[in-house]
DNA sequence: CTACATTTAATGTACGTACATTATATTTGC
DNA sequence: GCAAATATAATGTACGTACATTAAATGTAG
């Protein structure tokens, strides 16, 4: 696939400003990458934030994780971590008890069967898609910090 | 606000490769860049998608749009334009009528209290602070051209 | 020890997105 | 002209996010 200009893809000739392109790029970006990302996880019956916890989990493992962690971690910090361990725990990957030295925190763990996913992805190479392949290595680190600028 | 590394923004010490952490850094930095667009908008009432989509139509005014027109032109191309036009219509922003040269579309308008709102969003600066204020034009350009180069 | 505050997770509601399905209207092929 | 294909929008379901509220356990001050 040739590399396919914003303008060309939203169907706008010109933009009021340069910091306006980049602030749609930047969106239909991350979108896209976003749809990406979910394409590839959706084999396995996993969305985004749900494989983003079971690597949280294994990175615990065998130690518990508690909600208010796991919410530390994740990337986004207000989304609502419980609703997708529900998930994660219909699906057996995630085991949810009680914490019993502090009986309002849950202790969340990854099971045999989640870490064998996780495991499965990353053998299959499902990761390796959603890599930024296209830039060099240079070019990346151009990117990120142009990025953490942007949130300066 | 001083410039917060990725590294820091999400705790975590390293990553894997700079492909992935320029992944987690546009992905973290593109959901932020959403929260400051929602957060701008939401005194107004209005969501990214829904002044969006009053942008679209004010870009017609005084001819109307169908969805298809919507979806064409929106950053999201697959997403629910129909629910987003209902909180438009509910909040008497657009007018739906079923257009009469073909049945099938729906002429969709902007009205006299959607082109007010929008006119005041704007004069009271609220876009003004969602734009990417730390890059110099040159950065900017930069951005874009990485930006492409990834969906390229 | 009790009352009040704080912590921790879960739940409710509104919104948006993805994907599939449905309901009409129109077009096309015969 | 009619049946089948297509176009167009709306609807249903599952999932996620944002924000507010609730419920229960724990900590703290008196």
């Amino acid at each position: 696939m040739n590399c396919m200009r914003i303008e060309d893809e939203i169907k706008q000739p010109t933009f009021r400003s340069e910091q306006h392109k980049a602030y749609i790029n930047l969106a239909f970006t991350a979108g896209w990458l976003g749809q990406q990302q979910a394409a590839a996880f959706k084999p396995y019956g996993l969305t985004p934030p749900q494989f983003n916890i079971l690597r949280i989990l294994r990175g615990q493992h065998p130690l518990p994780a508690t909600v208010a962690l796991l919410i530390d971690r994740m990337l986004d910090k207000t989304s609502n971590a419980s609703r997708i361990v529900d998930k994660l725990e219909e699906k057996h990957l995630v085991t949810r008890k009680v914490c019993p030295a502090n009986r309002r925190a849950v202790d969340i763990r990854i099971t045999e069967a989640g870490l064998e996913l996780l495991q499965r992805i990353e053998d299959e190479g499902a990761l390796t898609a959603i890599h930024l392949q296209n830039l060099s290595d240079d070019e990346l680190r151009q990117l990120n910090t142009l990025l953490d600028k942007i949130r300066g």
